[in-house]
DNA sequence: TCCTTTTGTCTCCGTCCAGAGACAAATCAT
DNA sequence: ATGATTTGTCTCTGGACGGAGACAAAAGGA
């Protein structure tokens, strides 16, 4: 009964997009085929190549969206203030959490960061620019007032956590333990935060 | 010229298997299919089937090879005494480290560690409790010394430092930069060492 | 020698895939 | 109303794939 225009190229891209991403959810990238994607759009696989160029320009377009990847004001759990304000090691264990918690509750994002591992394209290449810039820019804008001493060291050591981080993260789909670690309880995120915390502690300022 | 015999049922399984490995190799997990794998060894595809069952077992009976994943003994450089005679910041760095090198060493390993993330199946859940069974074991035996107080974190310092190692050696195979560290330079990974040294330096025993 | 088992090859089938091109229907401009 | 453009569907080709089964050749036992 309901009156939808049945030709309208914008809501077409919005169901193809959206069929992208719960292909993606559902079988992972390995299942991303055209096919697929035009199937659970209900449209035909032709108008991908007609709209987005190919499957590729597709996801990009899916990527390039806002608040898609986490920025730096989702790892600062939207206060920046708050989190500079906190001493280093505090400092240091929030952030790491709060990427965390973005990373977990982001399956998608974390389905590509898979993929990344995987292979190397056009895409991948334009989320690891794009991450790189915001990993940096972390260290700068949220250690920066570090001692000079330890301050040479902010970007080691935010790697080390945003690769452990990362790592648990991409993990904890397929996987739920890690080291006799559950990453699939809060409990086990909240030991691992507890030990971030510890193992920054002496990084005081 | 050569006299080998055409016929030899042993000698055709090893052709598979070093071919599963240069297949592996070169084109990662996405290109493991039979066909490839068989005209890899210059041989039919249906023996893949007539004596390992399938693609997996196949992969398995590689994997279960001696000396394909890293052991404990690996990880302690040859000498386990050496690595336990180390106070505890140096011990946890130098582990950390050796991981490093073990895994950078096996791009197999890699390869197969990759495809963890993205499917689980029988040979995955194989590594799976292998390797878990290898963490905590070097958790147990090479930490077991540490005070309580720090000693309930060890799996949890182990988890960190395991996952950030790994996630790092997984990402330099296609990216090279993490973070401003260069993954592809040992001057990376001796910053990497130093850091792994300076966050661990507080949990003397 | 002859017969059986092992080892290996070859053909075939059904399925899925990317993508080109022709075509039809709706919308829009005039 | 009419012609052009946009939007969408359909068919087709060429190829890769997993895997079944028939077949051939060699090895080995009698």
């Amino acid at each position: 009964m309901s009156e939808r225009p049945r030709r309208n190229r914008s809501e077409t891209e919005d169901r193809l997009k959206s069929a992208l991403k719960s292909v993606l959810a559902e079988g992972g990238f390995g299942a991303l085929t055209p096919s697929r994607v035009a199937a659970a759009a209900g449209v035909d696989k032709m108008l991908i190549y007609r709209y987005f160029g190919d499957l590729e320009g597709l996801t990009r377009a899916v990527a390039k969206g806002p608040d898609f990847f986490p920025s730096m004001e989702d790892v600062c759990d939207g206060d920046v203030a708050a989190i500079l304000a906190l001493p280093v090691p505090d400092r240091a264990a929030a952030i790491a959490v709060n990427f965390a918690h973005c990373l977990l509750e982001r399956p998608l994002v974390l389905e590509l960061m898979v993929w990344e591992l995987v292979e190397r394209n056009q895409l991948t290449a334009i989320m690891e620019t794009e991450r790189e810039e915001t990993g940096l820019r972390i260290a700068r804008e949220l250690f920066g007032d570090l001692a000079d001493n330890t301050g040479h060291r902010v970007n080691a050591i935010t790697a080390i956590l945003g690769a452990a981080v990362t790592y648990l993260a991409l993990r904890q789909r397929k996987i739920r333990w890690f080291n006799g670690i559950d990453l699939k309880s809060d409990a086990g995120w909240a030991e691992i935060e507890v030990t971030i915390r510890a193992m920054t502690a002496h990084l005081a300022a």
